[in-house]
RNA sequence: GGGCCCUUCGUCUAUCGGUUAGGACGCCAGGUUUUCAACCUGGAAAGAGGGGUUCGAUUCCCCUAGGGCCUGCCA
């Protein structure tokens, strides 16, 4: 029982953040939910800042999230909506809900409020203004209020399923402030409804407030969307998410190694399950995704499960996009060779060094033995394997590599093979010292592969800083 | 205080009344091995607690405990 078969038209879905930070990885993955659910019905997903609070408005954050859903790989359709540029529509909407008696003017302080607040707290029900019943109009400051409906509000949640309330769980929530500006609650039902969203799908933090909604939706005489409220994320703690955790920007994991696909797909994962599928290509997430597939139970960063999955992507990864990724982190580094040719050899080990690593920083880690400059420190291991007759072996080695005719990685495997029977050792005794001085103890493929890669003027001269 | 939401291995999750409760990450052991990784095989590991309903509950209902959200002229 899908929820969108119930809509015959287009569906259209919207991600709303509010500009007071970047993107964290919860919106993130609110944005990526809805931009699949559009993405899998052939609807639209739009983007709308939330920026009726001008005091917390911030021209960084939005670009910071714009940069955010970008470089994540969501594009959404049509120029993003200010919720502020829309104030006189939410005004209009305002008025029309004063018109019909569904608002009124509230004339009360903020010590008057403070009392009766504290007063219905006491009494365990919501606040209610006591100028909803009209009364003179003093010449003061004043907010518009929503006139709480006496009827029970019910929401049927995609994921929460049926939920109700009764009347007196509601407020008299403020819909225009004392300046003439609208609120968040105001602004998200006429923008929602103006923008033809079909489906809310956001934060479970919401949950209430889409009862809320609910009530104006009604007293407007609109139709509410489909909503579906999906659990936070929390840290690896259990608790919720803080900058010491995850509430990083997505920057903050594109700097830690991680391909957009890898962090699209691990967090469809997180809160949604599909059966017992865990790795998503991009055709398979806008082919699969639903809403009855999404949990009720808030789920914990794990960044372990994060790598593995990523580790999927990087095999995937097209090498020359590879290539690009990992000089855009290397390329400015100065202990390193960032040189053509260097850049040569790293294009043509990709395709086996994507395998060995999960995240970009790891893939930092496997080229290191081709872009170090030499001659190059060994590492203690490494100089072991260099001590006594192992640097005979070495000498007699280079002789037979300086005179191998045909350099291809088979044919460089069979030679290295014949010297080790012919020197009647175990390949270890050929391999170990080899690779030490050809790598200085870095992490490296097979040794065929390594000499294949570097060429043979590379590996006489790193022969030759040892020998 | 009140209302609402949540609770399966350490973590992400499958299960939609009947299963030896499955998979994945991580972990442990073994294998492979020229480093590191990868890879292969095997293993340990879960229904918060208590009541019901039922022939039968992880699954439905209630209570308790724990966690979360809202209760703003924030969103």
């Amino acid at each position: 029982m899908n929820s969108q078969v119930h809509h015959s038209g287009k569906i259209v879905t919207r991600f709303a953040p509010s500009p007071t930070g970047f993107l964290h990885i919860g919106g993130a993955r609110t944005a990526l939910f809805n931009a699949l659910f559009a993405k899998r019905f052939g609807g639209e997903f739009k983007l709308r800042i939330e920026d009726t609070d001008r005091a917390r408005y911030s021209e960084e954050a939005v670009s910071a999230i714009l940069d955010g859903l970008s470089w994540l790989g969501l594009s959404w359709d049509g120029e993003p909506v200010s919720q502020h540029a829309r104030a006189e529509r939410h005004v209009e909407a305002v008025d029309a809900l004063v018109a019909m008696g569904a608002a009124f003017r509230c004339y009360c302080t903020a010590e008057e409020l403070e009392t009766l607040r504290e007063q219905a707290f006491k009494e365990g029900r919501a606040f209610r203004s006591p100028w909803r019943d009209g009364g003179d109009a003093p010449d003061l400051p004043y907010t518009i209020r929503f006139r709480a409906p006496e009827s029970d509000v019910v929401v049927n949640d995609a994921v929460q399923g049926e939920v109700r309330w009764t009347a007196k769980e509601f407020d008299d929530l403020v819909l225009l402030r004392n300046d003439g500006s609208p609120t968040y609650n105001l602004a998200v039902v006429v923008d929602d409804h103006d923008m033809g969203v079909t489906h809310v799908i956001r934060g479970d933090d919401h949950l209430v407030n889409a009862g809320r909604q609910t009530q104006i939706y009604q007293a407007l005489g609109w139709d509410a969307p489909q909503f579906a409220h999906i659990p936070l994320i929390h840290g690896p703690d259990g608790k919720k998410l803080s900058k010491r955790h995850g509430a990083l920007g997505v920057e903050a994991y594109r700097d830690l190694g991680y391909l957009p696909e890898g962090l699209r797909n691990y967090l469809l994962r997180l809160g949604w399950a599909h059966g017992d599928k865990e790795l998503f290509t991009d055709a398979e997430m806008a082919e699969l995704f639903d809403l009855d597939g999404l949990g009720k139970a808030p789920a914990r960063l794990d960044l372990d499960k994060m790598a593995h999955i990523n580790a999927f992507h990087m095999k995937r990864a097209d090498d020359e996009r590879l290539c690009a990724l990992l000089w855009d982190r290397i390329g400015a580094r100065e202990d390193l060779r960032t040189d053509d040719t260097a850049k040569v050899w790293v294009f043509r080990a990709m395709p086996v060094l994507k395998d060995r690593a999960s995240t970009l920083a790891e893939l930092e880690d496997q080229v290191y033995f081709l872009v170090r400059p030499r001659p190059f420190e060994l590492s203690g291991k490494a100089g072991k394997a260099l001590k006594g007759d192992a640097l005979d072996r070495l000498s007699r080695l280079r002789v037979v590599l300086s005179e191998t005719e045909d350099w291809s990685e088979d044919a460089l495997g069979e030679t290295l093979q014949r010297f080790a029977e012919r020197e009647e050792v175990g390949f270890g005794k050929v391999g170990q010292p080899l690779r030490a001085a050809l790598t200085g103890g870095a992490p490296a493929p097979d040794m065929s592969f390594v000499l294949a890669v570097l060429g043979r003027d590379e590996v006489l001269a790193r022969l030759d800083d040892v020998i």
